[in-house]
DNA sequence: ACCGTGGTTAGCTTTC
DNA sequence: GAAAGCTAACCACGGT
């Protein structure tokens, strides 16, 4: 179900009652419109980037390279990443069921 | 299976020899390394972004706002940018159709 | 990996142990054969369907009509179906934020 | 580039003239329109359709089976048929290599 | 080179 | 409120 600000309290401060509200046009609507625009401009920034990447395997496949082994390589290297972080996670819990404060200081 | 470089042919030019044979510690292999890594950069920087539109999310959701609602606003936003950008290119198509060389001139 | 069956329990009763162990040929080998066969029909439905667009395509081309305009009509008709359906539901969703009892009621 | 009906001659003949000129409230509008709405009912069947695969995935994985290993299974079986049939036509070509007239009679 | 499709992942929902 | 199931965005692939 749909709650857009569940159980909006008569609204005596301006600044606890953002939301839907009818003053769209006040200081709150002022506000929802910096936070769409914000994430429109960082959706912007995303969508940017993809076209880097593309652009990047655009250029590899031009001077020869074989643009599917590359993302192969990519994805690899991601795995490969991943691994070690839960590795280092892993041992991270270890050192703490060991030594609690030990493991505090090293974090 | 991958194939990395089509045209295997003896290579006497390390320029038209990419992909990633045995010289991979070679000219060929920094390249693929260097593209490699602009990769992994961007694809970092990508998902930087997709937190960073999180944290506004959450931000958002902290000072009262409805997420589902923002996101719901930014949808349709985005779709009325779409169908603007495709109503464009109908006209577009439309004004090949009745005058080629005018379109041409005008885009 | 692919889990096939979850729980492995022994089995006693056939319509809990699906899945493709070694009782292929049993009950329910024949249950999976009915599966796989029913999806394989639709999905050959789907394909003609698509080729039946494929044609009418075809055709409209052959009297003279231009494929991509009529591709680009088609497009904008369902964003403008699309559209209509999420602001449907946005409304919706400020209904909810205004009177949730009475957004229940008309729902 | 977007040619919609390039070249349009003169047009004398209502019937060799359709495209997107003028007359769009004419019969050839008329006929765009058919054309268009035949177009959104197939695409609504196909999707019909992709949804009853869904479905049949869904009660599977309701009586236990898992829904990725079927799907894989459905894939093979794809990839065997049309393997067949590349072996067949391979085989026509063979034969029509060798005896154009019998090859001719047999298909 | 683009479009459409299929698979994967993340977010949202619902239930315990 | 956490965990499981489901829907929808994202991404990579194949065909045209």
């Amino acid at each position: 179900m749909a709650k857009v600000a569940k159980k909006i309290k008569p609204a005596e401060d301006e600044t606890e009652t953002p939301g839907v509200g009818h003053n769209s046009g006040g200081i709150q609507g002022k506000r929802l419109r910096q936070i769409v625009e914000k994430v429109e401009r960082l959706e912007q920034d995303k969508s940017d980037t993809a076209e880097d990447i593309k652009e990047v395997y655009t250029m590899a496949k031009g001077i020869g390279f074989d643009v599917k082994t590359i993302r192969q390589i990519v994805k690899i290297r991601k795995m490969d990443r991943e691994k070690l972080r839960a590795e280092k996670e892993l041992l991270e819990i270890y050192m703490f069921a060991l030594d609690p404060e030990l493991a505090e200081v090293l974090s």
